[in-house]
DNA sequence: GCGAAAATGATAGACGCCTATCATTTTTGG
DNA sequence: CCAAAAATGATAGGCGTCTATCATTTTCGC
């Protein structure tokens, strides 16, 4: 049955050399003939030797320690993604890996910066941060990087920064989505798209919305943007008086959070004669508001995947298996039908 | 630095008991006074005690053996799952998991029990296959449930048997996603959607079929259906004359494979006046026939997901890890926009 | 061919768990 | 209260790797 895979002393047999040869020559401690090294090699080879990762933890007492920063304050994105986290730490501790989730203030690189150095003096094996656009930041993370600490960015990059990976989805390409899905919606008939973000300044609305301008053309337009700071009250006053004041608007796009007022504004016009809406993150409102044919498209981050990613790469990283794929994580597309079934947990809060 | 976490050692400490009592207790050995067993529990408790998996495998030389059966002959989908399951094979080996990727006859019941049947005796720990509604197959899994090996099914689901998880799409959500995609494309106005399938005794595509129906309705109908045997020539020449029968078809939706006849027909159509176009499976076919804005929408299983899920499930399973998380695959929808960056592997066909 | 340097061999202990054995203590029933 | 049964303790060996030490052999330069 359990047959067993060839041990480093099966290939030192092989090879012709002691166990303390052999383990020189995987370990690279060097002072090997490379006569020597040549024939561990080719036992390697040969007998398809792979190191047992669970061993070698085991004998050096190898625990992974990893932590996850995320923005404080009450989001969905990032209080689902915590959520995941969570979980995921329970059963990675089965795997000798201790993750701890951190909340650190949302748009303050001053105070990122400085757990991020805290940690790196912690001797912790990886940090997974939403990135902020900020030089102390990056700097932080050369720091770390130099240390050998797995940096993985998450959601939002630091630019010019060496974090080892980002797992998060492109915004442009996000806002380009969108955009298909308007020109899909209007089945080239004319129309006019009403954006909603949250600042101008925020960089990742403002891709997405540059995204979208690629895509339409022709026989769309864009209406006026509305500012609505990710506030429920300000979106929905402003996409109101948008309204008002445009009767050809044909589309609502809104590239940032504060979502719950402009459902409410959709929820106030006659369903069959609304315009198409797109929206991000598929948070509990966006849900109930596909489903009941509210709205028509939310395009989300799948933090899922994203927590799984990260979790994957600050491993890989710890263990120096090379550098970590990253292929970037597509922005899905969901409508009322191929919705994933809710979440059922019952949110009990507590914290471990 | 590498704090280390509590070893059953400090939990028999905590309970006041022996080493021997303790593991007693963990692993279920039977002979200890409840009193005890409740002190050891608790001293779990408190610790926060978690077995050392690593370290338990390496004890019984534990060595994962996964068999993962794909139907033979070529096939867009299976391809790609059999590239994802060698990929993932080589990477697992680290974690002593041996992954061995077979093909069996597609379609066919007796093979596949017959091969199943094998590994039962062949001390395998997990298998996953392509389910077959069939009873043979079923009493196979049974077979197999009872020694304890784990089974999944993959894209297709093995109905009323013991399998341990499905993981693959629901085709009637993969339906009703098309059906909401060609309304949201028709925006209001009257349209009729040619349906292709493979065959009319293909559940999965009878299924998607079913789940289109469900949608569409009021202004949209649906044209006769065009069996086109999942084979290109066929699927060709029945669009063909179907579009030519009927000048109304202002969508067409493909449920199975032969993609490549039906893009041939809308390469052949004026780009500015063709019909709305969904299919199934991200192919390279499908993916350049996007990108030229031939066609508008497909639907993928997202093999990579499935196989990911497949073979963490098993690990799961293996380890009596109880039973394991399944929520379903849900479809995903791909536009010319949100495609995920090409499969640029060279295939260098090298195992190690 | 000699001494120094380099390379190699041999081996032990640790990591945490599993399995097994045997001795000892405690509990139970009559 | 005693014998039998049940519970508990103590401990050894092994899994594959890492780290370290020390002894021995081979190679090299001159």
């Amino acid at each position: 049955m359990d047959r067993r895979l060839p041990t480093l002393t099966d290939v030192a047999r092989l090879a012709g050399v002691s166990y303390a040869t052999a383990d020189r020559v995987v370990n690279a401690r060097g002072g090997v003939a490379e006569k020597s090294a040549r024939r561990v090699r080719s036992a390697i080879e040969e007998l398809g030797y792979v190191r047992n990762l669970a061993a070698a933890n085991l004998s050096q007492g190898r625990l992974y320690r990893f932590s996850a920063l995320l923005p404080d304050g009450s989001n969905a994105l990032f209080d689902r993604m915590k959520a995941l986290f969570e979980t995921a730490a329970a059963s990675l501790l089965v795997d000798r890996v201790e993750l701890v989730v951190e909340s650190v203030a949302a748009f303050d690189p001053v105070a990122l910066t400085r757990r991020l150095l805290e940690l790196a003096e912690g001797g912790i094996d990886g940090v997974a941060i939403v990135g902020t656009d900020s030089v102390e930041v990056a700097e932080a993370i050369s720091a770390l990087a130099e240390r050998g600490i797995g940096v993985v960015t998450l959601v939002s990059d630091v630019p010019g920064s060496q974090r080892d990976a980002y797992v998060g989805i492109d915004n442009s390409v996000a806002g380009r989505t969108a955009g298909r899905l308007f020109r899909l919606a209007h089945a080239g008939r004319a129309g006019r798209i009403l954006p909603v973000i949250g600042a101008a300044s925020a960089r990742d609305h403002a891709e997405r919305l540059a995204g979208l301008s690629e895509i339409v053309g022709g026989t769309l337009s864009l209406a006026p943007v509305v500012e609505g700071r990710d506030r429920h009250d300000l979106v929905e006053a402003g996409i109101r008086s948008a309204l008002d004041a445009d009767s050809g608007i044909t589309a609502i796009y809104s590239a940032g959070a504060g979502n719950a007022g402009l459902i409410r504004v959709v929820e106030s016009l006659p369903p069959d004669d609304r315009p198409v809406v797109v929206l991000h993150e598929l948070d509990p409102h966006a849900r109930r508001a596909l489903e009941a044919e509210r709205i028509d498209i939310v395009i989300d981050q799948r933090p899922e995947e994203a927590v799984a990613r990260v979790l994957d790469g600050l491993r890989q990283l710890a263990d120096r298996r090379g550098p970590i794929a990253a292929d970037p994580i597509v922005p899905t597309i969901y409508v009322r039908e191929n919705l994933p079934p809710a979440d059922t947990e019952p949110e009990t809060g507590k914290i471990t």
